[in-house]
DNA sequence: CTTAAGAGGGTTTTT
DNA sequence: CCCTCTTAAG
């Protein structure tokens, strides 16, 4: 057979993982190395030269964007080959194991998924379940706590809190809300991974069977792995799979969420005979770029070591500019695009890369006035905008009327007089009596005594709402889930809402309404569309575009054939796709847009055009990462990775002067920029001679002396005849006028005129 | 239940 | 400064 198109391509380092024996691979690919390229490769060798067959081959990446991306390389690579073939997320993998082990996993076969959104709602009502106040344990802090012990494979069971007592506390918040979890039959998105780990842990002989079928393991961003993703990995590869990793230690820059970037050195340890494979030729960007990058992250200890270099050209040097302030910045950045567009570019080649969301406030105004086209990635995507989310708790309670999260959200969305004081009601049966908020529904219609005679029909209406749209879904409802019926509540009566219209094509006995149409009638019998129509908030318009495009959404759905073996109907598999896939964020990709994005959603991505900004000690590297050496290291990655992303041209720039969280804030420039050598810089001029130049190595050398150079620059010592010494932390003004904020070790914060504060740099 | 004023918090993000 | 969420008043 013909493989010449698996490997003619390919540098030596490629084709030596490509087609590298029997065994464990490390493979470190270098930014813009060819990664994908050798992973898509290594299985079409592996398939056609070692005759694999697909099914044993399981490929696991981090986003869906990924998995797609490696989905459609590998058919072009070998068509129809892909059969059987598992490319997917560690959590949509996790999910479909689950969905087809459900009873061995301990879930119910109806198991719903939270995403973030949902978990931290539901948190906080766990919180305040147990009566904690919530400024002392706040629920966004609690959850990452729980997605933490998650991540590392802990229960609250086994967590030493060593009388602890906030600790203690914390471990008593996970525990109810794992109850509450259970109780709902909702699974967030770490408990995916943590249910399928111990579905391998518990369950022999589905371990077994998943060891005999996958015995090629690939695995993408391998520095990204966490905790049990890797436990996860070295189970199922047992002693008898083969696996292949792929990933970058410089561009390790996800530590923050629970990453370990150790587990790439862990690999070599755990898998005997692991070989490692570096590609370092990089395809991507010119020789100055790379010898930037290179001199940057070369600052990092521990590496594994790796040296980009490119058989390419030198290129242009990278453009170093001062702005004055953000705006200045903001307008330098767009100056520029607009050259650039004139010249010969397009919009969509450039990208504008910052350290937060924050920053592209001033870049977007500044593309309007221009009326240049432009994208901000990030932010809502889909899934997560509210409308979106209230129309699918409809679907999701049909689907199982235990689904709490769902209750909470559809039972007042639209209002309809069931406010808090009836919630309050409803929330301390359901945890008195360890039930569903819908079953403590159903017990305090019929025994309770504490809802007054409307907010008892409101609670009524909506739980026979809810039975009504169940039942026009599939007339024959799954036992145990008509309930009002069986306990006597009589299924017309829906005082608050007008009766369902009959639906078109009359009498569909037994047969279960098309997934659109579900929706369709779930959005309209709710109540949500008129809802949202009759609002008079801002968006009230694009809210019910959003509802209308979630019904086409659904009618192009398609169930894939995982989804259909693992027994779920098409309402489930879409609530699942929905939580798992956000989907899109808004804007069309293929639009000649600007783009704007952080650092890190930059990762994996190349433009020919590359400005990074706001270099700026204290925001990039941020404030929080400054006085910690581990984390000022996965800052630098993160410059490096920014530096990477260009192909021909990089213009950096930082402001003197940011307006943040209100006040106006000094900054010197980031150290990152002064590791760049200052050969391969070209400082651009203000167009108006506003300030000092600064950058480039220059301050990096010597810090300018506080004397005769003011403003100071922030982290500057100082000693003050009366405070003692200390360190500038932040500065105001401008001139005579400039204040300094110095933090003195022994008296303290204190504000200084710096004009007359007898300070001495240190 | 709706609206307005106030408090609090402000890296980074996917699933 | 700007956004979100909570709370108080209507």
């Amino acid at each position: 057979m013909d493989v010449s198109h698996l490997i003619d391509s390919l540098n030596d380092a490629q084709r030596e993982a490509v087609c590298a024996p029997p065994g464990h691979y490390l493979v470190l690919a270098g930014a813009g190395s060819g990664k994908t390229r050798v992973l898509t490769h290594r299985i079409g060798w592996l398939n056609q030269v070692e005759h694999v067959p697909p099914w044993a081959i399981l490929a696991v990446t981090f986003t869906n964007k990924a998995s797609g991306e490696m989905r459609a390389r590998l058919e072009q690579l070998i068509p129809g080959g892909t059969q059987g073939l598992t490319v997917g997320t560690f959590h949509g993998i996790a999910h479909r194991l689950l969905r087809r082990h459900w009873r061995e996993a301990g879930l119910p076969e109806s198991f719903q998924i939270l995403d973030a959104d949902d978990q931290q709602r539901l948190v906080k009502r766990v919180v305040a379940g147990l009566g904690l106040d919530e400024a002392r344990f706040p629920p966004r802090q609690a959850a990452w706590q729980i997605n933490s012990w998650k991540d590392e494979g802990k229960r609250a069971e086994n967590i030493e809190h060593g009388q602890h007592p906030v600790t203690r506390t914390l471990v008593q918040i996970y525990q109810a809300y794992e109850d509450a979890c259970r109780r709902a039959g909702l699974v967030d998105f770490a408990e995916l991974l943590l249910r399928a780990h111990e579905l391998w842990l518990k369950q022999p002989a589905i371990l077994e069977h998943y060891q005999q079928r996958w015995r090629y393991l690939l695995i993408d961003e391998f520095q990204d792995t966490n905790a049990l993703q890797y436990a996860w990995i070295r189970v199922l590869a047992g002693s008898t799979g083969q696996v292949f990793v792929v990933g970058d230690d410089d561009q390790a820059i996800y530590g923050w969420r629970g990453a370990k970037v150790e587990n790439v050195q862990q690999f070599l340890r755990d898998f005997p005979g692991a070989r490692t494979i570096k590609l370092e030729q990089n395809y991507r960007s010119t020789s100055n770029i790379l010898k930037a990058a290179n001199s940057v992250i070369e600052r990092n200890g521990g590496r594994l070591g790796k040296q980009l270099w490119t058989a390419g050209e030198e290129g242009e040097r990278i453009a170093v500019y001062a702005a004055y302030n953000e705006q200045d910045e903001a307008r330098f950045v767009i100056e520029r695009i607009r050259e650039y567009i004139a010249e010969h570019g397009e919009a969509k080649d450039c990208a504008i890369l910052y350290r937060s969301n924050a920053q592209s406030r001033n870049f977007e105004e500044q593309l309007i006035q221009h009326d240049i086209p432009y994208r901000v990635y990030g932010g809502l995507r889909f899934f997560e905008r509210a409308e979106i989310k209230d129309a699918l708790s409809y679907l999701r309670l049909t689907a199982n009327r235990h689904d709490d999260a769902a209750f909470e959200r559809a039972v007042n969305t639209p209002p309809r007089g069931i406010g808090d004081r009836t919630l309050d009601v409803l929330r301390r049966r359901a945890r008195n009596e360890r039930m569903s908020m819908w079953e403590a529904a159903l017990s305090e219609l019929s025994m309770g005594n504490e809802l007054a005679g409307r907010a008892k029909n409101a609670v009524k209406g909506f739980l026979s709402m809810i039975d009504e749209m169940a039942h026009a879904f599939a007339p024959s409802p799954p036992r145990g889930e008509g309930w009002s019926e069986e306990l006597g509540l009589p299924k017309d009566s829906a005082p608050d809402n007008p009766s369902p219209n009959p639906l078109p094509g009359g009498e569909r006995a037994n047969a279960v309404l098309p997934l659109a149409e579900q929706i369709d009638h779930a959005i309209v019998q709710s109540g949500l569309r008129e809802f949202y129509e009759k609002d008079s908030r801002g968006n009230a318009e694009s809210r019910v575009e959003n509802l209308d495009e979630l019904v086409n959404v659904a009618s192009r759905f398609e169930m894939t054939p995982d989804d259909i073996e693992a027994g779920l109907n098409e309402l489930s598999a879409f609530l699942s796709h929905a939580a798992l896939e956000a989907g899109e964020g808004q804007g069309e990709s293929w639009d000649n847009c600007v783009q704007l994005m952080t650092l890190h959603s930059a990762k994996g991505l190349e433009f020919p055009l590359v400005f990074l900004v706001g270099l700026e000690e204290g925001l990039f590297p941020s404030q929080r990462s400054i006085e910690d050496e581990g984390r000022l290291e996965e800052e630098r990655r993160l410059a490096y990775v920014g530096i990477t992303r260009a192909r021909e041209r990089l213009v950096i720039s930082h402001a003197e002067s940011r307006r943040m969280h209100g006040s106006e804030m000094l900054a010197r420039p980031s150290r990152f920029l002064g590791e760049v050598p200052p050969s391969l810089v070209d400082e651009v001029r203000p167009r108006v001679q506003v300030s000092r130049p600064l950058y480039a190595g220059r301050f990096a050398a010597t810090p300018p002396s506080l004397k005769e150079d003011l403003p100071v620059k922030l982290g500057q010592r100082v000693s003050h005849p009366s405070f003692g010494e200390g360190v500038v932390v932040s500065a105001e003004g401008s001139g005579a006028h400039t204040r300094l904020q110095v933090n003195f070790e022994s008296a303290g914060s204190k504000w200084l005129v710096a004009a007359y504060a007898k300070l001495t740099p240190l």
